[in-house]
DNA sequence: AAACCTGTTTACTATAACTAAACGACTAAG
DNA sequence: CTTAGTCGTTTAGTTATAGTAAACAGGTTT
């Protein structure tokens, strides 16, 4: 993780204000300034830039963020090429598996959503996009771990350095050791298991996406109840599935990849 | 549009660097740095600094904004009460018609789209939800044209003074009495119409979606190509399907509103 | 090796981001 | 109608800091 050397305050104030901006769901210059530990002036001038440049909007005397985020994350999702080819096969998968597909990359050492489906057995209907959360920590997730073990042994070691590993169940790897030892044998089976090692009850399989270099892009996941991923299609049928889904993303990659390579239009 | 007596120079900077990493689909310090005319250290601290706070990653030597962007638009979409009690209900608008639907609303004056359906007609599949792109200028969209009209006059003059009436096709409003009395016929009609304004061969039937108070909160459309909108549909059919959508979504924020004021859990 | 790219860091200075206080606009209270 | 209490915004003034220019370090390419 690089740690700026030179940080330009001022900017690191706007980055608060738009923190807070989304924790409080919209707040008036007095609550940024109570918050933040601004002076109303300072917070005054952030928003009104801010404003100014269409990142926030003054809705009924409150100040809350604007729909420029979402241009912008959309686009920064767009320009994804693991969103790209992804996203049509985890269709695939959710329709086949019924349960609910994940289709993730890693960023600051975080596990980041690109796509969640629930499938027609996690929901009501056929299936469905949902809402993208928080970022989540790598190493209890099934989509984290397959990054993880496929992402040099230095890079892990400077993520569990900075975010240490965090308890969520009573299955959860917190101990260095034995996430390294995981993280070996995922790599040898070429997919990884989450035992409800994020929330009780819940179990899912995942496997990364790699690039031609072997670079990790990303992972795919099927997560569902253990009353539904008993023994053999936890051990067994899911993971064929979802390798499937994995290998024929890497194909089109690689695809697209070698020809944008080649130039041709 | 309120114009920051006080503005926070570095921010404005920071924001030229994002939209620029936006622009180039990424970019060096160097790239950046000229395209700004900054000075490499210049550019360096501040995309430094947003790196450092998650919005921006560095990857294979270039920087590009992060997915933290789509956390920060998804959060801002859901938190919106029209995308909340609109979605579902232009989910069915798209099934209906066959064609595609808009969900959009105003801030800054331009057009944000909260959600667009294509419906089958539209496409080979069932329906499907696609990208976001830019936002709009008003005077040339149907749900644009809905949301102006039931504006107050004032706001509408000083919209068409900063963004002026831009042609797009040869039916695009660009006087501004003639705009004046098309949101006049607008309101008396109830819904907006939208005969190739924006694109030529594209139709369009919107309508506003207004709160108890009178305020409008977006619109709702439901474009196609003129084969598939001739008079009858175009005139009587399509302007009943949009405004009983209107109408439901009006219901149930309204409802919403009340529940939330009575503080009901 | 040397010249030429990068990205990053440095030392310096003029600038501009803060502080604190006051202002004008509203609302509520007396 | 006054007064006191909000709020957001603006002002003046000072100190911190953002930006400059230059040098540095790490890679390629020549």
């Amino acid at each position: 993780m690089e740690k700026a050397n030179n940080p330009v305050k001022a900017v690191e104030t706007t980055v608060r204000i738009v923190e807070a901006l989304k924790r409080l769901d919209g707040a008036t210059v007095t609550e940024l300034a109570d918050h933040l530990d601004l002076t109303k002036g300072t917070a005054h001038n952030h928003v009104s830039t801010l404003e100014q440049h269409r990142f926030v909007v003054k809705e009924e005397g409150r100040y809350e963020l604007s729909l420029r985020f979402l241009i912008f994350g959309e686009y920064v999702r767009n320009e994804d090429i693991l969103y790209q080819v992804g996203e049509p096969e985890i269709r695939e998968l959710v329709e086949e598996t019924g349960e609910i597909v994940h289709l993730s990359t890693e960023q600051h050492g975080l596990s980041m959503k690109l796509c969640k489906l629930l499938g027609e057995d996690a929901v009501g209907e056929r299936f469905h996009a949902v809402k993208l959360q928080r970022p989540d920590y790598l190493h209890y997730t099934a989509t984290g771990k397959a990054i993880l073990a496929f992402l040099p042994r230095s890079r892990v070691e400077r993520i569990v350095d900075e975010y240490g590993l965090a308890e969520l169940t009573d299955n959860t790897i917190t101990d260095r050791a034995a996430l390294f030892d995981e993280l070996e044998a995922t790599r040898e089976r070429g997919y990884s298991l989450n035992d409800q090692e994020e929330v009780e009850g819940i179990r899912a399989v995942g496997a990364p996406v790699r690039d031609g270099t072997g670079r990790v892009l990303g992972a795919v996941s099927v997560s569902g109840p253990v009353s539904r991923m008993r023994e053999e299609r936890f051990r067994d049928a899911l993971p064929e599935k979802v390798t499937n889904t994995t290998s024929v993303i890497e194909a089109n990659i690689n695809l697209t990849e070698s020809i944008d390579r080649s130039g041709v239009e």
